[in-house]
DNA sequence: TGTACATCAGTGAACGCGCGTTCACTGATGTAC
DNA sequence: TGTACATCAGTGAACGCGCGTTCACTGATGTAC
């Protein structure tokens, strides 16, 4: 399809705002923020300079869109997963399943797109990201409930398990962003994390 | 004492490596990476900009000193507050004391210099930072030792206790330094993840 | 103790560059009649 | 169905800026004799 998707593509481009994010996205994966600015995004769309400014008030604005846009990814991964997790086994099963797709989806995002994901909660530097009302801290508040309704979670543990789980598997994340943890001991840093948690917040059995 | 340090100071600066560092740290410990440059460092430190290159090879190289410069001193705040901790008590009082500690000194940094504990092991993009020879990480393989020699580590969980404190607390911390956990809730936070850190990797009383 | 000289650590001016942003403009689009 | 016109989304040229870096230089320092 070498035809313009609609008319007069050669001077509206039709969906500017949308194509600037994504090669915003596409940058900030190659080069990292600094690889990010206005004119080079324009000119990776085609467009002039100016045109951006149709669509954002200014370069901190752009990075702010990008943020989110980041944000709504690993989310979107995040329940993703969690949905081909486990189908037809025990409740418990399932729930544990559930509770470590969404974990492991989190750390894979930050492997697979380190400088993105240094973005995802950095960049917006000013106003605090509103934790609760993130996505994907609701994600992981509704597999703790999951957790609870089958009755792994500890009663103990219960108020900490958000937190705890929350900052191991933030930390493991921007760890492996880093490559401080290599490819290489990467599956068995996961397995040790999760491990880790799960001995923090599930109830303590003889098998345990 | 407003004679010079030194004769010739007015020319030869006599410690220019030291106080630009000195100089960067300031820098970026207000406006971030961004706000650090060759020029600006030059500026402040009351020298022209070219001097700057009869100590470092480039802007990069500066960067990479100060990431250096920051992991050292997180490894000083953990040292010093782990010798501060607790005197003249049970063996393994002392041990857990002095766990929690280091703990606490590096989520404390995090907070106090969000963004000088953002490049502490961010900015050296390229090469991955050893994490088993950075002084910060030795001290916590040497605070676990501690919590074995007293008969506190759990035998099964004793693998993977390493990988577990050092997530968990690193996630925290870069949560803290990102705003994303407000000051308010921050001591509590810090408790629920001791906690759960704790239960992961200790030994199991009736106690806890 | 004094002098010649190599070495070192600065200066001052200039380079080219790419950036974010502004401005007056123009081409395209959609709507009212 | 056709025309006038407001609105919108782009263009092209230019702005000033601060940056990292290079260059030929010069002032200070220390060492050999």
């Amino acid at each position: 399809m070498l035809t313009p998707l609609r008319k007069g593509a050669d001077y509206h481009h039709g969906d500017l705002k949308h194509a600037a994010i994504l090669s915003a996205r596409k940058l900030v994966a190659a080069k990292g923020l600094t690889g990010l600015g206005i004119r080079t995004v324009a000119d990776r769309i085609g467009v002039t300079p100016p045109a951006m400014y149709r669509h954002f008030e200014s370069l901190e604005e752009l990075r702010i869109e990008l943020s989110a846009h980041v944000r709504d990814e690993l989310a979107d991964l995040m329940t993703a997963r969690r949905e081909k997790a486990s189908k037809s086994k025990s409740r418990r099963r399932r729930a544990l399943d559930r509770f470590e797709a969404i974990g492991e989806a989190y750390v894979d995002y930050a492997r697979e797109n380190p400088r993105l994901f240094e973005i995802a909660f950095m960049s917006c530097s000013d106003e605090l990201i509103d934790e609760s009302s993130s996505r994907s801290s609701q994600v992981l508040q509704q597999a703790i409930a999951e957790l609870e309704e089958v009755g792994l979670l500890d009663g103990k543990a219960k108020s900490l398990a958000p937190m705890v789980a929350w900052s191991a598997v933030h930390g493991l994340a921007t760890l492996v962003a880093q490559r401080a943890i290599s490819q290489r001991e990467y599956s068995k840093s996961l397995r040790e994390v999760f491990t880790g948690v799960e001995r923090a917040i599930l109830k303590r059995t003889s098998s345990q």
